[in-house]
DNA sequence: TCCCTTTATTATCTTTTGTTAATCTCATCC
DNA sequence: GGATGAGATTAACAAAAGATAATAAAGGGA
């Protein structure tokens, strides 16, 4: 039987899946709910799912040696989540992740989407797509520690995900600019003034 | 005729290419040299060339709103370098890319590598390898902006590429790490007082 | 070798951030 | 509805970073 919500989510992975290669895809991945607080991966693991977030948000955090917790990323609706210490570096998980809402996904084995991949040649441009897509972002964010103030940073934040900022702590988006909370705060605040000066 | 030099420079690329892969690709790839301060490529280029570093060194950098430049990448023998913007983003190039050092590279178009590689389904296996390696060292520098201070980013950078640091000036390196030069200075000097106390 | 230009360091001052702790706000659970 | 707890804000101080300018050092070219 066809799911067609599932098909729609997976269908956005990319532009040009024919229906036969959604078919694959479907058929070995797997539905998994996580409830609000629970952990898709912990510390120490070697788990080579990758997820695909049908609904929900999910944070990425690593405890540093004074035991703080550092959230390093944030996905959502219709974005994937791989653990790249496992997969890209082949080594135990620095990370934590975990759902900060009851989220929903479809999963599948990072070495059972590469079988599949490579039996189904027309995948592999969605797996290009999908690294160059990584990559885009990554190359951004990175980028913007070495262009953009702090300040400038939340601003570009708050202008990119507007959606996301009444549905996080601030405190996990402080992490992912690079600064600390308190930090976020003052920014907060600095920026109000200007707002009200400028009005 | 084949040239050997070429064909071991090449060969670095990746680990399982096959001669007659690397033919392949000698055959479309050119030589190309440029003399210490030459550009590879300017602002607003459309310049879609993937450059192979044989000898040299270059960085990328973007001028500001103030006018100055900022260096956001150096790149040396055995790297890569292919415009971001112009390939990954599909718009002109926000960057410069100029040689520090007089550089030999090979050069690609990055629509005849594509072509290429879509007749030689062999090759895919490096462009992913490629790939990946690029999103790993982005991924890392991304996060030493989150978990990292700057004075320890300074310090990991010392320990990663200790060949780099004196064929660099010190402010290009600054700018990687987020800093200004002036930062940098100071950063090197609470360093050196700690191994004085130490020691 | 000497000069000139670039780069690095130092100094001074201002602004921002980190740190720690107290206070405030708000949602939730009993 | 009151207690509880998580998160946000504020305060106060120390530390670090930015900005600008002056000085020192180094490197390259004629």
């Amino acid at each position: 039987m066809i799911d067609f919500a599932r098909i729609k989510q997976l269908y956005q992975l990319s532009v040009n899946l024919s229906l036969k290669d959604i078919q694959v895809l479907i058929q070995s991945a797997k539905s998994q709910r996580f409830e609000a607080g629970a952990f898709l991966m912990q510390e120490g693991s070697q788990n080579h799912t990758v997820y695909f977030i049908r609904k929900g948000l999910i944070r990425t955090f690593i405890v540093n040696e004074k035991g703080d917790e550092i959230t390093t990323s944030l996905r959502w609706e219709n974005q994937m989540y791989a653990n790249s210490d496992v997969i890209l570096f082949g080594q135990a998980s620095r990370y934590d992740v975990q759902a900060l809402e009851a989220t929903d996904t479809l999963s599948l084995d990072y070495d059972t989407l590469q079988s599949i991949v490579e039996r189904h040649p027309k995948l592999e441009k969605n797996r290009k797509f999908i690294l160059q897509d990584i990559l885009k972002q990554t190359i951004k964010h990175s980028e913007s520690f070495i262009l953009y103030s702090p300040e400038e940073r939340y601003l570009n934040f708050v202008k990119n995900n507007p959606e996301i900022l009444n549905r996080v702590p601030g405190k996990y988006i402080a992490n992912i600019l690079g600064i600390t909370p308190v930090s976020l705060s003052r920014i907060r605040k600095r920026i109000a003034n200007k707002q009200q000066t400028t009005t």
